[in-house]
DNA sequence: ATTTTGTTTTTTATCTACAATAAACATTTT
DNA sequence: AAAATGTTTATTGTAGATAAAAAACAAAAT
């Protein structure tokens, strides 16, 4: 087959999941827009839901007429997008125990294993090589360069230098930007999140990427927002296979984040340079000891 | 055609103008290893070279019989990877008058243009988009973000931040370290050129890459590297469109290189970074003076 | 006149196939 | 035994084909 209608079955559910019975729906093009889909794909989803009776439609009339169920929504396996299938299964076996540095890495046999064509398998390995995990020898294979400590001291300085740029473009943001507002409100989940850490320590990292991404898109560098998105997907991974210490870790840099964040506001470059570099002196710890251990040779 | 054999002829060119007539040539692992292909291709190229009279070959015993002349070479259209020929063709075409911000990107149409498959021009845009001139709207088309104002001081803040940080690293190399001879040598090439600018100034973004990578690597860091290599390339043809005022703006980057290497070798870090902020605040004038003028809409 | 729906065309995403190239294995020569 | 050559196998790079999705065009309804 040529392509799967992932677009169509996962904006479906979607889509589905959100109808409640006898309410009116939209015109197509404002549905498309909902799902951010295009009319053609609307007009798929709209012609299944009739068929499966969720709807009622002709022309402009289109009314709920039951609600779906579980059994009327695909899969989850047939609604995930080719692209983050492989990056799962990739990341996966990058951050697995036996992947060693400087492995080769075959595009067939990774196609194979994931059930996928080649190229797919190779457009992902170009786009993921921006990462600086892996490298490739033209003509010949990729050669993981792996999560080292190279790799995570190289990340920690590129991420000092655009964070602090940024951390100082922000300050100097001028009071009625939006993004003071965002800010007051990422302050908020702190203090709640805080208030209840036993419970939801493990919530943090994503409170931890929104806090980020906010400071990083005052320097309106792109090239500085497509390395956090870099370090936010080699993080989201990372993280999920090292999760030792991660209460006590979290509630450290909940603190951090609070002292930093009171520096913003104060609006003063000093102490949001000081506060920056020290959220960030202890962000590069944090990385250094999540490190997988290196494997003392026994010859 | 599945694949063209550009590797084989591209060498094949190389290997044969280096060949000098009764001389014996070497093992077929040390002819691979010399030209960087595999040893199929290396036997590849002694078999041509033996078919076409050029050498004898029996076994280990390898001859020259006679110097290849122009006649003997593959064309340079053959030579020129695919990568190679649609960068080109595609840097032409973003740098072109009609070019403008917002465009559509279209792969079909560019594949057809340079004579290639979809695949191809596809690999090359997503491997493109990390310079940050265009841009891809998932299962919809690349658009053309352009070489704006916007992009050029977004770079300029970046490379900042990067040479600031390389050259303040390679102020802390020890004395013994190759890249102190390296960067004198570099040193008395840009006296040599001052002393015959008239002549020489065209030569002067070779030398000027050559440069301010040497300081890149000091930093010893991916990232910082992998921006390097991009800014290069935009660079290499940017200027290529736009040789206003070479010889003056080259002159005088070529007194700041100087003023620049003689902080380096002083090892003073304050000097040091007075001088890099010099150099690249002239840098950064000189690309926005570069850009293309934004035409003005006359309704 | 603008928005909505109906229909057709264009473009992208992905698979498969195959030549070029690299890499591995086997044999011979020094 | 080490290195070179001879031979076979594995892997990459690229073209071409096709379904999904987007976009454009046309007709109808408010």
């Amino acid at each position: 087959m040529a392509r799967q209608n992932t677009v169509f079955k996962e904006a479906y559910n979607r889509y589905a999941v959100a109808l409640r019975t006898d309410t009116a729906l939209p015109s197509e093009p404002e549905i498309a827009a909902q799902l951010g889909v295009s009319r053609s794909t609307a007009r798929a989803i709209l012609t299944r839901l009739s068929e499966e009776g969720i709807i009622r439609w002709n022309k402009r009339q289109k009314t709920v007429l039951r609600q779906p169920t579980d059994h009327d929504l695909f899969p989850s396996e047939e609604t995930d997008s080719l692209h983050d299938i492989i990056e799962r299964s990739f990341m996966q076996r990058i951050l697995a125990d036996d992947a060693a540095p400087g492995m080769q890495i075959n595009e067939l046999e990774l196609a194979r294993e994931i059930g996928t064509g080649t190229t797919s398998v190779r457009e992902f390995l170009i786009r993921f090589s921006r990462f600086g995990l892996i490298e490739k020898r033209p003509n010949s294979h990729w050669t993981l360069k792996g999560f080292t400590r190279e790799f995570a001291l190289e990340l920690a300085d590129v991420r000092e230098m655009f964070e602090l740029h940024s951390a100082a473009e922000f300050g100097r943001l001028s009071r009625d930007n939006q993004s003071w507002a965002d800010l007051a409100a990422i302050r908020d989940e702190h203090h709640a999140m805080l208030a209840d850490i036993n419970q939801r320590f493990k919530d943090f990292s994503v409170l931890d990427e929104r806090f980020h991404l906010l400071i990083h898109r005052a320097s309106k560098n792109r090239f500085i927002a497509d390395f956090y998105d870099a370090i936010a997907i080699v993080f989201h991974y990372h993280y999920q296979w090292n999760k030792t210490a991660a209460r006590q870790r979290n509630e450290r840099a909940i603190h951090e984040h609070l002292d930093y964040i009171a520096a913003l506001e104060s609006g003063d470059q000093a102490a949001i340079e000081t506060a920056c570099r020290a959220h960030l002196h202890s962000a590069r710890q944090t990385l250094l000891q999540s490190l997988p251990q290196v494997a003392t040779e026994s010859a």
